[in-house]
DNA sequence: ACATGTTTTGATTAATTGGTCAATGAATTT
DNA sequence: AAATTCATTGACCAATTAATCAAAACATGT
């Protein structure tokens, strides 16, 4: 395959890596407003239903600027993708640093709904990927996925082995903490809908939060102490 | 709007209501051969990504024939959609004739986690229309949802008041079970990406149910006896 | 001011796709 | 068996859409 070249000749080889000056902000701030507009456009639509037009009117640029800035629509697609998958890797600090389950998966329960609040369309975007056959997931970063879900699910059975919560498979907990988080995002719709037909408010939000967090700690023998 | 009528003239006005007959047969297998391929379809593409020369391939009927059963595009998915419903409801049943929420709960979780085993392209479809603004959802069964929801709400509530189970809040207690349950059907090329890339064995299934099962059920202070 | 490389856009194109239609085939009724 | 209604399909159309291109506008270093 020969790709063909995108966007500027930047000289990435400087001492700091980072470009700088007008014109460089400039193409930082229009990738940005594309990034938002495509992840909204992705989200409401799905790859299929996303055209390429609605990204541009919705960003304010120009459709061929688009091509220029990304090349094609699946590599647009593949960019947000990853900006997604950054933003989750970085939620998960918070496991890693705690010392007691409670902290921990507290923590990152906290983190995840907040996700979920301020970033719906991202989740969105993810889940409708891997709904589709996550092809991309799979060509892009199926390794860095793997390895760190693994690292976490370790963290988790240390803490069972050192009695720190009851003997629950840490795989499937983490994949119930997924869930039950990420559907305040992609089910937000019909959230709203039996909620006669009002979002969730700030109060509902961490009544929400309160029920996912107390449900789990003390499904996993972690009890907060209020 | 002026519909065009779709389909033969039946006389539903018979004594039974039902129809019979070579003609009748042979009608209900062309649509059901038509449903399977468009839950198919709409759930790998979503209902932009999915095209009726695709659903038409899939289920072996010519292009023109499918309009002639369904209308439109959209009609064909608003009935896919109609058909998904319906079998959640039934899945429900379990919740209302239970006396304890360890065996209306339990239940109900060892339910959806079939049906997300069985029939995860169902799962798919549903996901996806709520994700994409669920519009298809308000239109047509907005009510049934919501009467459906509320009445199962009670049902659990009443356990509370009866001290069978702790004061969780019932709503989000629903959702949590919706989520970690349909999560192993809308995100199962993920869970199989993270499996080593093999789907889940007949064993691993019960494992993962189980642990759905008996975290949610110490969550809400109501174990199962073993 | 000039030359050089970068960014933007109007106009266009080739391909895809939902939907239609007229003609044919098959079942049912009279 | 003739007439009628239902089912099926090849060929086609209008509309949409990802992608391209050439030319104009802009920024930057000399």
């Amino acid at each position: 395959m020969n790709f063909p070249r995108v966007g500027p000749m930047i000289d990435e080889s400087n001492s700091t890596g980072k470009v700088t000056g007008r014109r460089a902000a400039l193409r930082h701030v229009t990738e940005e407003k594309i990034f938002i507009a495509a992840e909204t456009v992705f989200a409401q639509a799905g790859f299929g239903g996303a055209t390429m037009q609605l990204i541009a009117n919705l960003s304010g640029i120009a459709k061929p600027n688009l091509h220029y800035y990304f090349g094609s629509k699946e590599l647009l697609y593949r960019a947000v993708l990853q900006r997604i998958f950054r933003m989750w890797l970085r939620a998960a600090e918070v496991m890693d640093d705690a010392s007691t389950p409670a902290e921990g998966i507290g923590g990152y329960i906290d983190a995840k709904m907040e996700i979920s609040r301020l970033n719906p369309n991202a989740s969105k975007v993810w889940a409708n990927e891997v709904m589709h056959g996550a092809s991309m997931i799979q060509d892009c970063f199926k390794d860095a996925f793997f390895e760190w879900t693994s690292a976490r699910i370790s963290v988790i059975e240390r803490w069972v082995a050192e009695g720190k919560m009851l003997p629950v498979n840490a795989r499937y907990l983490l994949y119930l903490v997924w869930a039950s988080t990420q559907h305040y995002a992609d089910f937000g719709h019909q959230i709203t809908i039996l909620n006669h037909d009002t979002p969730l408010s700030d109060v509902e939000w961490e009544t929400a939060k309160r029920s996912v967090k107390e449900l789990v700690l003390r499904g996993i023998g972690a009890e907060l102490n209020y």
